[in-house]
DNA sequence: ACATAATATTGCTTACTAGTAATATTGTCA
DNA sequence: TGACAATATTACTAGTAAGCAATATTATGT
């Protein structure tokens, strides 16, 4: 078998998704849409980002393929278009809240 | 229930662990110790990277609780402290693999 | 057509970070 | 102790991106 390691152009295209991740508000906008689609409007109402960033934002995980648009009149809304996302984010919370308990116990047990 | 959305603070500690995953370095050095513990100079000769740079990811990824570090005489082995991380990649690769064929499909049915 | 509302874009500043060469540190062996 | 090998650190440059205010675009209703 082979050594099956990713080259140069796969990593590369491996970072770029998490990197679409790795910012607060983009990751804020997700959790948002996903229970259901929003518009704009109600997405920055939603978060605390400025109108302007958050149509930026929006474009990039768009142009990613992240998020699926649809105009409804003068609307438009945006939907997640694969629910993969979630299941990183799960995976992700679980890691931090474990580490948060077991930094917890140290401090538990340091304390006795 | 609650609305269960992260806060601020939570979004910028998920964000942040991401971020440990979205560059092209880091990911070769993950995914060359996913086999076993190697040397600073054996991830060196495993990827194209230079001796400070590499030394300086390890050094971010070791802080961050990623890796685990030990000094074996004039030599000092990494390896992965959490292996999470290799199913954060499955899913991304996965992905991505899934996207790739998908859009394999319509490059296929377009030159019919 | 005009006024208005919703969203997108532009130009800009600021902050951050990968990568590098050079140098420092740490440990080994003779 | 001195020479050498492995790793870490430092100081720097260059590229990238978030956030913002202002402006442009697009659609609606009258």
């Amino acid at each position: 078998m082979a050594k099956s390691l990713l080259d140069q152009h796969q990593l590369k295209a491996v970072a770029k998704l998490f990197e679409l991740l790795a910012e607060p508000t983009r990751l804020d906008i997700l959790q948002n849409l996903k229970k259901k689609p929003l518009s704009v409007g109600q997405i920055v109402d939603a978060t605390n980002a400025k109108q302007s960033n958050i149509s930026k934002q929006l474009g990039i995980l768009h142009d990613a393929g992240l998020l699926k648009r649809e105009r409804q009149g003068n609307l438009i809304f945006y939907s997640i278009a694969d629910p993969m996302i979630f299941d990183l984010c799960t995976l992700v919370c679980g890691k931090l809240r474990k580490d948060a308990e077991s930094q917890l116990a140290l401090i538990r047990s340091l304390s006795k």
